[in-house]
RNA sequence: GGAGAGGUUCCCGAGUGGCCAAAGGGGGCAGACUGUAAAUCUGUUGGCUCAGCCUUCGAAGGUUCGAAUCCUUCUCUCUCCA
């Protein structure tokens, strides 16, 4: 029998962290992150990561699993998250998967496949070279020889994935498109997910998502990204992309002036918040609960929580 | 008061008689998503009964088969001189 896993989706700043916090504590869970700049030591401001106050005793799994120039990626995110659930389970506690990284999510409830190989790095070199000394359109024509549905769907210039379909084929001998079909196909992996959706309004969301932004700034924002920036991390790490890293990191080298920085942050992450709204909105399996600013947040919680208490005790 | 520069679609900014509903950028909106995913990529951005039509380039007139582009007046902004 599958585990039900309870899953907690929803765009930057909704209230998934409080949300799964109070749920956790009304049904024996621990909870996962499955967020992928938490992951990182040391980036906490800017994460909005959880203080331990926050937690309220509740275990909290994958945050602060990596330094910030440790390569990670969702193929470690799906190992390490699958043995979680198992612990958790051993334990006799409900694991609750809580966060707005989408393919992470994704990586656990659906069978994607990653490869028991690590990624051939020269291999993607290669083509990347190729792509720049004879364009991405003949890249792209690769991947039609191989797997013509999948370059179907890509852009030439979606290199990056372009590139990840023919490694994958050139790798397993298997298409991803094959794949993707069998994930349409049957959704269950062994985990069963239950799957909660938080959203709220484009406006409040926004106007919520700035005055976190302003908090932020307050709690010494810059001061972090400075000490990751004396600490002599490479810029271009993958952690220091991450919004609020990128953005204080141009104003530390002076290529514009603070207001400048925080405009930028408050505007990326709002593309953030409408990329992850794409995302998650499109999977069916998600029942979506509106947080209104003005209501009390325990209504909504107590809401949701009969919800799954229904799946889970009354099935 | 005098001289000059200029007012372009949400913003900035090209465009100097037809190929202009108007380059490019920004911002907005929408979408994609298998090892960087808070990343990356794409589309769209005057209106409609949408292969066509209507309204738009400060305003009003005029020239022309035809104007954002030429002429006149008005109006506003900026720079310089007084």
């Amino acid at each position: 029998m599958s585990t039900k896993v309870i899953v907690i989706v929803g765009p930057t700043g909704v209230g998934k962290s409080k949300t799964a916090v109070e749920l956790a504590l009304r049904l024996n869970g621990e909870i996962i992150s499955a967020d992928s700049m938490q992951i990182y030591k040391g980036l906490d401001i800017g994460t909005a990561k959880i203080t331990q106050q926050e937690t309220k005793g509740i275990p909290h799994h994958l945050i602060d699993i990596v330094e910030p120039d440790e390569q990670f990626s969702v193929a470690d995110f799906q190992r390490l998250a699958i043995g979680t659930i198992r612990e958790i389970e051993a334990r006799n506690k409900r694991p609750i998967l809580v966060g707005g990284t989408g393919l992470y999510v994704s990586a656990l409830i659906d069978p994607y496949k990653f490869q028991e190989l690590p990624v051939n790095e020269e291999r993607r070199e290669e083509l990347h070279q190729l792509a720049q000394t004879k364009g991405n359109n003949f890249v792209h024509n690769l991947l039609q020889n191989i797997d013509p549905q999948l370059a179907e769907k890509l852009h030439p210039n979606d290199i990056r994935r372009v590139i990840r379909g023919i490694e994958y084929f050139e790798a397993t001998g298997e298409k991803i498109s094959q794949n993707n079909f069998e994930i349409k196909k049957d959704k269950n992996t062994e985990f069963d997910p239950i799957m909660i959706g938080l959203t709220m309004d484009r406006q409040s969301l926004y106007q919520r998502i700035e005055q976190r932004i302003d908090k932020m700034i307050e709690q010494g924002l810059v001061e972090e990204v400075r000490k990751l920036v004396e600490a002599g991390y490479n810029l271009e790490l993958v952690s220091l992309q991450g919004l609020g890293y990128k953005e204080i990191i141009g104003y530390l080298k002076q290529d514009y002036s603070l207001a400048e920085a925080i405009r930028l942050l408050k505007r990326n992450t709002r593309r953030f918040a409408k990329r992850q709204f794409t995302w998650f909105k499109r999977d069916e399996r998600i029942k979506w609960y509106e947080v209104k600013p003005s209501q009390n947040e325990d209504e909504i919680v107590q809401e949701i929580y009969y919800f799954i208490a229904g799946l889970l005790f009354l099935s």
